[in-house]
DNA sequence: CCGCTATATTGACGTTGTCAATATTGAATG
DNA sequence: CATTCAATATTGACAACGTCAATATAGCGG
């Protein structure tokens, strides 16, 4: 059970091939596209035969969901650095830094945002799909914290929490995707667009709006 | 130039196999899944060989790129329809209406909804790519038909009404995207959600916010 | 030192996208 | 009606792919 988790240097046979495979797979999905992705290339790039990722991974939509999942904690920590940051402040302004934060990180981490959100990683309906336990947990996360902002006041009490953070979501996700996507022209501010999109996901929670 | 417009009973040799070759792709993305989808199985499936699809389409990525397209014009279609169906009827109203068609026909079109926004589809840097331009005419006709209700009063003036249809546009994606993707649970009401997002939407565009 | 298990390799199979060369056909032209 | 030509369809071929089975190797616990 203590074994590979802080093998660097001398592993069995290659060292963590595991990590390896999983950085070299976002590796090429940046830096030569999805195209170009194969596990036969994959274990060549690492000096280890073709069939050697099948030790480390069922499928090669396994090893994609890997990525995937780790592009979810990858996405948790770095919400949670951007709040940590900005503790305290008032509601408006805390709405506006995470909404800019939510489309940084998907256009910081492209790959791993396609990933995350892939068809194929969802639609697997394997049984005891982490990915999808994962991303779930995120959610419920923010909903346990508009129920504390609620029960401070912070928020407005005759929110339906649960149908905002689906709402909060779909509108940030949207956007990201779209903007990946390239259809945003680009000659319109994605920063005056994360800020009228946060003024408007604001109002919805206000308990104190006055104008 | 005559010629295989109408082209209906006898074609050269198939009978309209480029029709054909979209519905049948269609068809077996529904019923089958990605997977099962490739140009053999399709050639196979229609009666004529492994490369007859290329007479008609440059490649695999040609062919999903003309069902996307396909789908952007279902879409047009489809919207229209609702529109003038609630013609003349309260801003709040129609919006909410049209947040509700918008999200139904992502589900109802569950395969042209997901090429229409495949990033095969919006990365190709294709010269002359009439997918993105059939896109962005949409959004364009989106924005003139915002302007359009601006200067009747209709719509608040101070609005930015391009910031305003992306914002839309964004919220309405992601929305049915996590829908698509199986991330929403489905205990909560997508009609009850559609309206909450309605709301939220007419409520930038409010010309006399009462309340 | 020995054996066991985790890890890696080689060989093989069927499938895929796509190109080149070739054949066929419908329609326009005389 | 016969000829010609472009549009359409076919066969053969090739490299690349995902994945399985059988086999090899190496490091660790006993």
């Amino acid at each position: 059970m203590t074994r590979h988790k802080l093998a660097r240097k001398t592993a069995y046979h290659h060292g963590d091939l595991k990590k390896a495979l999983l950085d070299e797979t976002v590796r090429i999905l940046r830096e030569e596209g999805e195209s170009s992705l194969s596990l036969r290339r994959l274990g060549s790039n690492l000096g280890v035969s073709r069939t050697a990722p099948y030790n480390h991974f069922d499928s090669k939509d396994s090893l994609l969901s890997s990525v995937a999942e780790e592009g979810f904690f990858r996405f948790q920590h770095t919400m949670d650095v951007v709040r940590k940051k900005h503790r305290g402040q008032s509601g408006d302004k805390v709405t506006r830094v995470l909404v800019k934060a939510y489309v940084q990180f998907a256009k910081n981490n492209e790959v791993y945002y396609n990933l995350m959100y892939g068809s194929k990683s969802w639609h697997s309906t394997r049984p005891s799909d982490s990915l999808k336990t994962t991303a779930r947990s995120i959610l419920r996360t923010e909903i346990e914290r508009l129920k504390r902002g609620q029960s401070r006041g912070q928020i407005a009490a005759d929110v339906d929490v649960v149908r905002y953070a689906h709402m909060y979501w779909g509108t940030l996700h949207g956007i990201s995707r779209l903007l990946l996507d390239g259809v945003y022209t680009g000659s319109e501010s994605i920063t005056k667009l994360c800020d009228s999109t946060a003024d408007m996901l604001w109002g919805q929670l206000d308990p104190d709006p006055a104008t």
